[in-house]
DNA sequence: TCAAAAGTGTTAACCCTACACCCATGA
DNA sequence: TCATGGGTGTAGGGTTAACACTTTTGA
């Protein structure tokens, strides 16, 4: 906050009272938990158990505690809910018209969060309504989740191109076709198979493994990782222009 | 806010509860305002009179009011400070480390806006300090004022490519030389002339108003607007991709 | 041997980049 | 007439986009 609010002020005590009475709200974070089964994205929602939204899906968040910054929550979240550390996680927007929320002012700060879907683990939540919902279905939310969600996903779109993320959403193992159906979930074109693995050949982060997929009734397909050294390595270079 | 942090409440008194003890903070706003001066991009700033950050260079903000929604407050900052309404605004990041601020924990969510110089005028404010400071001048700031800009300007830079808002920071008519003197500036990296007229031709989003600078020891410049309609027509289009 | 998905090269169109000179004006 | 910035076209290189067939495996 700046100093424009004190332009009276002839001590700290106006900005003590401010603070006391003219505008606290309760904060909150949500998340908006991607993942990816092969087939589209989804979104991990829960069962919203307050009036008036009592029954509609709403994404997963939690008070803001105190000392705590808003990374920090947001990553107790998603532990909580899903077991994993260390999530990637996107601060996308904050949200806070009044009438949002049902109980008074809470001022929600969206992030989105990229999990490959196999590996979570519900904890103790499987009674709580938890479920993966495809993206395109859920049209009407609880709260002002709706639009959060659009916000969120709109900025993945964005940042999905020219970020390396879209391996967040995938097995570490995963064959360049896999990929390819994975942008083309989350940007809803499709690409050219061969211009697409020349692209990604040329950008050149990814580690070919000479493993290969086993148990399909069809050629093998090659696995490949994402490899953090090349990225690291390629990015710092002036001309480099991560684009897929 | 989710519905995660409510799996053992049996009613809404917990909520409640939790509202009122928990995790209330303060809301502000603060507002990165870039003005372009022919030369380089401006940062408006006022002199911090809070302690331990007296004297410093700090951005302009305020207290989000009850009832007062982000955008709202934001603009309502604006106002106050420049006497312009409807400015271009961006919210950019949410900012709530504990410890960010002296008084207590206030979370502040920021916003670029993006003035034209000339046009805007100081209402009471000139014997506030305030001032406007050149972005490249700006290494320390009050808070965590530093960051907030330096996010604030890496979005501007990001969002300035691909959406038409470098007009916001010209006045209504202008030349293509200060076009693409604003676009350097602003990216910190110089344009081909004939490169850059060739693709603002192309794009088509440009007013050519037949009206020439005066009074120049030099050949007139034509002088151009920002045509809102030629962008609403054009921007539909499928294969339309901003991008300079 | 069949079905199903993996993998691979070439060409034409387009876009980006680099580059140099004449023009219109006020002093 | 000179100094100053305004304004314009072309050619080469690189990137993108469109396109179809062979390979490998399990059933």
């Amino acid at each position: 906050m700046g100093t424009e609010a004190v332009k009276q002020a002839k001590n700290i005590n106006i900005w003590l009272d401010q603070l006391n009475e003219e505008s606290k709200a309760a904060i909150s974070v949500d998340c908006v938990i991607f993942g990816y089964d092969d087939e589209s994205i989804k979104i991990l929602t829960i069962e919203s158990d307050m009036p008036p939204h009592l029954g509609k899906r709403s994404l997963i968040g939690d008070l803001v505690k105190k000392d705590e910054n808003l990374d920090g929550a947001a990553q107790r979240v998603l532990e909580t809910v899903t077991g994993l550390k260390g999530v990637h996680i996107q601060q996308v927007h904050a949200f806070a018209d009044p009438g949002r929320h049902p109980l008074g002012r809470v001022l929600t700060v969206a992030y989105y969060s990229l999990i490959k879907i196999e590996e979570y683990t519900l904890t103790d939540f499987k009674d709580k309504g938890l479920k993966w919902m495809d993206i395109h279905s859920l049209q009407k939310m609880a709260f002002d989740h709706k639009e959060i969600l659009d916000a969120s996903f709109s900025l993945l779109q964005r940042n999905v191109r020219t970020r390396p993320i879209g391996f967040e959403l995938l097995p570490k193992k995963f064959t360049l076709q896999e990929l390819q159906s994975l942008y083309e979930a989350i940007l809803g074109i499709s690409f050219d198979k061969r211009n697409f693995r020349r692209k990604l050949r040329s950008i050149d982060i990814l580690l070919d493994l000479d493993e290969f997929t086993e148990g399909n009734a069809h050629r093998p397909a090659k696995l490949y990782s994402f490899d953090h050294k090349k990225f690291k390595a390629v990015s710092g270079k002036k001309e480099f222009n991560f684009q897929i």
